[in-house]
DNA sequence: TTAATTAGGTTTATAACATAAACAAGTTTA
DNA sequence: TAAACTTGTTTATGTTATAAACCTAATTAA
């Protein structure tokens, strides 16, 4: 009937970011602070879980002398993100 | 960017009774415990959870002795519904 | 006829979660 | 050199989803 929806990414933030990162080479921790429109807090903590999960791969560096925190989707990100797209729409149908 | 979720409606056990409730006249427990494949207790908790939002209407009557419990969409849980519709699927298109 | 089982739910307990507040470590500016 | 800013992380807290336990009445079995 309905499909299972991966609770890793039925998360408003957890999809925002994921959704974000779809489109991008790669995304920066503040322009998804911007984009999402979140906390420093939340998108933190919700950006290590998508690293836990294995949906992207964080990069921490340096610029200007200050942290630089990248994200970057990963194939597996990619995969779960497409299932969730599917698994939700079958609940939308009506 | 992205549209808020209706945290009522981003539930996937609310979800699908919504979801279910869409395309019926009214639906009963039974009816809605098989087709969501959930578990009385957390059905009868979320159910609870719509009707205080005003998105759906609970009718409590017997049938051959027993407790029957019917449920219907209302008005305000149509739109509610239709507009987390639109609202995820900001998130879903890449 | 009383004990067990079933029907149809509700209430309670608990672990997970989302989020903001507080903190940290270093950098720049006044 | 002290205050303010940058870029995050950790902690604290209230909320949530869920299953387990419970409840009441009806039915069936012994």
């Amino acid at each position: 009937m309905f499909k299972e929806l991966d609770p890793i990414l039925h998360s408003q933030l957890r999809l925002s970011i994921m959704s974000l990162l779809m489109s991008v080479e790669s995304g920066e921790f503040s322009w998804l602070l911007e984009k999402t429109d979140s906390t420093r807090g939340n998108l933190s903590v919700q950006i290590s879980k998508l690293k836990d999960a294995g949906f992207i791969k964080v990069k921490k560096s340096f610029r200007n002398n200050y942290p630089l925190t990248t994200c970057r989707i990963t194939k597996k990100g990619i995969d779960a993100f497409e299932k969730y797209v599917e698994a939700i729409s079958s609940y939308l149908k009506h």
